[in-house]
Parts: C-alpha cells; sequence; structure tokens
DNA sequence: TGTCATT
C-alpha cells in the first residue's frame, strides 16, 4: 500500500518531518519516495568497518531497504560515514534509540535520521580559531546559533593537557547560506567579554586532502621514527625523498634511484604496458588493497594494487603487489616506503624483478 | 583543521 501526501517539503526540525504515518514508504506528489523516517545517517564509524559489518550490525534492528557505508572514490578508503534505509519507520527509530552512542574501538558513533540530500546543504561546515579558551562547545553554539541551525559543533582539546582547548572549533550548519551569514557575522568579532578576535571561515574536507597532505602526514609519521641517534644513509635519503615531494624542492633522477634500489644482477621487469609493478613484502595477514591504496596513492598515479591471500583461509600470504604508471613516481613511492613500518611489521618495498632472488 | 555529516 502507498500513500500519497501533498507538497511539503520544507525540513526544519531534528527529526523527520512531514505526516506521520505507521508504516511503509511515503510517496510525495512529485513521485519521489519521501525517506525521511526511515533514511539515517550514521556518523563516527570505526575507520576498519566494512559495508557487510555495517550491514550487520543495522540489519540486526530490522529490515533494511538499502544501505551504504560511504568511501573514498579513489583509495576505497571507508569515510566513516554511512546510510542506512529501512523498510520501516519503525526500525529506523528503533536503532537510533539502540544504536545511537554506541561504542565500537575508538569510536562512539552517531546515528540520526539524514537530512534529505541537496545541494543547499553542502560546505556548510566552518572551522573556527581563535576562541578564547574558556569556550566552551556550549557557549560556541549559543554565539553561532543565531546564524542558523548547528548541526554539529566540536572544540578541539589539547591531547595531552586532556580537556583544555586549544581555541579551534568546527560548527556544521544545516544550510550553506547559513554557514555564510555566519562567516559575515562573526569573523574577524570578539566575543563578548574575549580580548581578541576569533576567525571564520569554509573547514576543508577532509575527504580532499590532498596527495601533499598525505605525504605530510606521512612525512611527520617517518620522522617520529628517526629521533634516535643512529641514521641510517637509507633512512635519511627517504627523508629527504619526502620532503622533497611534498615541498617540490626536487626530484630524483632514474639513475639515483637505480643505484639505490637495484641489488647486484637483478633485472626489472619494466613498464609492461599497465606500468611499473612494484612488490611490496611484509604485509600481515589481516592487509588488504586500500592500505597499498594508502600507502602508495600519495607519490602519484597508481593503477592497480593486489593483495596476495591464501586461496583457504583468505589471509593476507605477506606480500602485495602495486603497479604506478609513471617511473619517477613509483621510484620515489619505492625509496620512501622500504623499511617503512607498517603497525609492527617493516615493510619491504622494491620494483617487482623477473625472478624471485634468493634469500 | 575534526571521531571524514548527505549517498
Amino acid at each position: 500500500m502507498v500513500t500519497i501526501i501533498s507538497t511539503m517539503e520544507t525540513q526544519v526540525s531534528n527529526g523527520p518531518s512531514g505526516t506521520s504515518l505507521p508504516n511503509g514508504p511515503v510517496i510525495s506528489s512529485n513521485g519521489s519516495t519521501d525517506d525521511s523516517k526511515t533514511n539515517l545517517i550514521v556518523n563516527y564509524l570505526p575507520q576498519n568497518m566494512t559495508q557487510e559489518e555495517f550491514k550487520s550490525l543495522f540489519g540486526s534492528i530490522g529490515e533494511i531497504e538499502s544501505c551504504k557505508l560511504v568511501r573514498d572514490k579513489i583509495t576505497g578508503q571507508s569515510l566513516g560515514y554511512g546510510f542506512v534505509n529501512y523498510a520501516d519507520p519503525n526500525d529506523a527509530d528503533k536503532a537510533i534509540n539502540t544504536l545511537n552512542g554506541l561504542k565500537l574501538q575508538t569510536k562512539t558513533i552517531k546515528v540520526s535520521y539524514a537530512r534529505p540530500s541537496s545541494a543547499s546543504i553542502r560546505d556548510a561546515n566552518l572551522y573556527v580559531s581563535g576562541l578564547p579558551k574558556t569556550m566552551g562547545q556550549k557557549d560556541m553554539e549559543q554565539l553561532f546559533s543565531q546564524y542558523g541551525r548547528i548541526i554539529t559543533s566540536r572544540i578541539l582539546v589539547d591531547q595531552v593537557t586532556a580537556g583544555i582547548s586549544r581555541g579551534v572549533g568546527f560548527i556544521r550548519f544545516d544550510k550553506r547560506n547559513e554557514a555564510e551569514e555566519a562567516i559575515k557575522g562573526l569573523n574577524g568579532q570578539k566575543p563578548l567579554g574575549a580580548s581578541e578576535p576569533i576567525t571564520v571561515k569554509f573547514a576543508n574536507n577532509p575527504s580532499q586532502k590532498t596527495g601533499q597532505a598525505l605525504l605530510t602526514q606521512l612525512y611527520q609519521t617517518a620522522a617520529r621514527r628517526y629521533t634516535g641517534p643512529l641514521h641510517h644513509q637509507t633512512q635519511r635519503f627517504r627523508l629527504d625523498n619526502l620532503l622533497n615531494a611534498t615541498y617540490g624542492v626536487k626530484r630524483f633522477s632514474p639513475i639515483t634511484i637505480d643505484s639505490m634500489t637495484s641489488l647486484a644482477g637483478v633485472n626489472l621487469t619494466g613498464p609492461t604496458g599497465a606500468g611499473w609493478c612494484i612488490f611490496v613484502y611484509n604485509l600481515s595477514p589481516e592487509a588488504d588493497e586500500s592500505v597499498l591504496w594508502q600507502l602508495f596513492g600519495p607519490f602519484g598515479a597508481v593503477t592497480n594494487v593486489k593483495v596476495i591471500r591464501d586461496f583457504t583461509t583468505n589471509k593476507c600470504k605477506g606480500f602485495g603487489f602495486v603497479t604506478m604508471t609513471n617511473y619517477d613516481e613509483a621510484a620515489m613511492a619505492i625509496a620512501s616506503l622500504n623499511g617503512y613500518r607498517l603497525g609492527d611489521r617493516v615493510l619491504q618495498v622494491s620494483f617487482k624483478t623477473s625472478k624471485q632472488h634468493k634469500a
């Protein structure tokens, strides 16, 4: 049975809007389904959670019409949120009541009704800095709420001194124009009683993190490992590469890389049509393709990754392959990632050789 | 500059 409701598109409240019906999909006059009472957005999912686990968790509540864990288009990495559309609005309600706030690994998931998708709700997230250290989340919300409906807010706190505000925060408005008004009204303004003006601007989108940002992150990770007294030449070389790649100081010639990476008498396979094949050794049994994308993607064009798995256990056999289009980028990736510590393992990364070299 | 909030 399908019920037709008359026009009512504006949605303002936190919960689902529109005519309340006990069950089943609601079809509006334009023929599109109104899933405002069945469709949920789930935030702060653990990075590892798969689509299957996601579906399994939310499927335990009731029949799912559809669900999707949102992933990065390029790397396949989870973006940490997803959507669940239940067949029955009662199950959506039940999911919020029973799963919102559930602790999974290091995350506390948030389950709420999804707002109808529209262009007007995109890019509505603000980055705020220069906040008085005494200002809490509620104070910040109060300051911003005059410009519109706030979807999320956060004040960043110092990690070591546990709980001291860094004077930096985020405010997501329901609508982009609300965010724009808040910038106009609050950027450069001093909050009541504050001595310094605050900066209010649009926040970076974490899914649009550049290769450069990833490299910087990689470099920072690498740099922390090199604080000991002993620095091998190869480690210095690796750090230099990362710096150069990040800041574009210079590029390494193939000759330099060849002399670095090629062991005596080892032949490279060369660009066999698809590109340069890279051998990655010492992956954990749990390794998957996404980790290879994540590791190699920042260095340039990656056309293919493969984790070699045991046929029966489906666990990684400890190695995989990555294909990169450009020699320079492949060489840079090898020079940088060979010896890279992934968890408790040290990776061995090299061009794939024509034959297995002896141990 | 986030526990990646709109498929």
